[in-house]
RNA sequence: GGCUCCAUCGUCUAACGGUUAGGACGCCAGGUUUUCAUCCUGGAAAUCGGAGUUCGAUUCUCCGUGGAGUCACCA
């Protein structure tokens, strides 16, 4: 199906109507794959033909979503600076009766052109669908320009793509109507037909299309939460494409390594962001304490300077219970670590530090873990070594009623990493002191 | 409604016409240093329905049903 002896070139044509969206990620990722696995040409478009709905600052989410994903593309092209060649080609298209003037436009600056329709069944092969075959009598001769100097989309699509060069043309499902009447208006103007690649569509999880109702559509919506460009591609690649094998997850260069059309589905998929959530949570992991610091970014800045030696430590922690930065900035602001930086507040009353069993009993437990941990030798204080000195113990009169009351102590709450790391982020004085604290409350 | 496309666990998906229909997310249970998180192990969970072709259909054909897209002087 792919020639060696023709280079691919391929484009992403959004138009700038709104933030670039991640349905239209998809398509863009799914172009950039291809166009990298086969040392193709990446083309990006702006179709900005509507001048009242085209906005700077959509043109500019575009780009920045582009940046950010580092989905690099070797031209950018705006349509409304293209206007002389759309004009030639309607010209051309008038002259060979192909083409001819209607009525006046709604703008009453010009009469509409409307494209003489030939009134045939026009069939093509999809690289994902197959065949499909349609009679595009019924359109009628549609209206391909406002007038000769604003054409419409049909239009501007079939210039641009037989003018760049545009080998295959990958786009959603939502445009395989629009194929038969642009197969029919390209051949017109005398260019070679491209092939196409229809994507299924993402669904929103109620199968209906995707939409701010269900959070974020827009890409840079999900840079703000805290999802990585690894996760956030890997996870669209995945939608509508799959390598048949058990791998879930994948680099950008395994991703174009891998990348095959013929793989694509043919359904459409749920954006399922549990699966996201999860993703992002995976490349989080593979971040180096350095590279993890700096995307947390100014929150946890913040938290240096309460405390630098606490806060470092914190970072294993924290790796392993937050998905996106969005979930970070929540626990920060929930007072989650709080009590690593204060001392908890939490616990008034002494009821809440013992769970199952009882005051006298609890009371016993904390002044042997006191005694054990003041003979501890601190430069050996770690969380393995506190362990040491407290696991017979634990064991001896029960882990639960040893180690909630140790840990409760230390944190104040509920829910916690275990009381031996806690120990060994707080520090032997630390500790002592809050058993201290914790035991007064007996007395 | 016309036209077009689609149909495997809740979701993303795998399976030269021959598999106990596999994996992942999520969920449930158990375990790992009480709780939370992580991690490990296990579990529940699917071929839309009906005909046909075939020794044999998730897979091929047809019909039905369901879903989606599209029918602009938007893109």
């Amino acid at each position: 199906m792919l020639h060696e002896s023709q280079s691919v070139v391929v484009r992403m044509a959004p138009s700038p109507t709104g933030l670039f969206h991640v349905g239209s990620l998809r398509t863009a990722i799914f172009n950039y794959l291809f166009a990298k696995k086969h040392n193709g040409t990446f083309i990006l478009r702006i179709e900005d033909t509507d001048k009242e709905r085209s906005r700077a600052e959509y043109e500019q989410n575009i780009l920045d979503s582009f940046a950010w994903l580092e989905l690099s593309y070797d031209a950018l092209y705006r349509q409304s600076e293209r206007t002389t060649i759309y004009k030639k080609y309607l010209e051309i298209l008038i002259d060979q009766g192909k083409a001819y003037y209607g009525e006046e436009n709604k703008e009453g600056t010009g009469r509409v052109i409307r494209f003489k329709n030939p009134g045939t069944t026009i069939s093509f092969t999809d690289i994902i669908l197959g065949d499909i075959t349609v009679d595009i009598t019924d359109l009628g001769d549609f209206v391909i320009a406002r007038d000769i100097e604003n054409p419409l989309y049909h239009f501007t699509v079939i210039v641009d793509d037989g003018d760049m060069g545009v080998t295959h043309v990958i786009r959603g499902q939502d445009h395989i109507s629009n194929t038969p009447r642009q197969i029919a208006l390209l051949e017109a103007c005398g260019f070679q037909r491209p092939q196409y690649a229809h994507l299924p569509l993402i669904l929103a999880p109620d199968k209906t299309k995707l939409s701010k109702r269900y959070g974020a559509v827009a890409v840079t919506g999900y840079r703000e939460d805290g999802y990585t460009r690894e996760a956030l591609i890997n996870f669209m690649a995945l939608i509508g494409w799959n390598p048949g094998t058990d791998q879930e997850v994948f680099s950008v260069d395994e991703l174009i390594d891998m990348f095959s059309l013929e793989k694509a589905q043919k359904s459409a998929g749920v954006f399922n962001k549990e699966k996201l959530d999860w993703l992002n949570k995976a490349w989080l992991g593979k971040l180096s304490d350095e590279a993890f610091i700096e995307y947390l970014g100014s929150d946890y800045t913040e938290l240096v300077r309460r405390d630098a030696r606490i806060t470092s430590s914190l970072i294993p922690l924290i790796k392993e219970r937050i998905h996106t930065r969005r979930e970070f900035i929540e626990l920060i602001r929930d007072g989650e670590f709080e009590y690593f930086y204060t001392l908890p507040t939490a616990y008034t009353a002494a009821e809440s530090i013992w769970k199952t069993s009882t005051a006298e009993k609890t009371e016993v437990h904390i002044q042997e873990i006191i005694r054990r941990l003041n003979q501890a030798d601190e430069s050996q204080w770690n969380k393995d070594y506190v362990k040491s000195l407290l696991w017979d113990y634990a064991e001896q009169e029960g882990k639960g009623d040893v180690l909630w009351p140790l840990r409760f102590i230390l944190s104040g709450r509920d829910k916690s990493p275990d009381p031996f790391t806690l120990c060994e982020i707080l520090g032997k004085d630390e500790v002592l002191r809050r058993l201290e604290y914790g035991r007064a409350l007996f007395i």
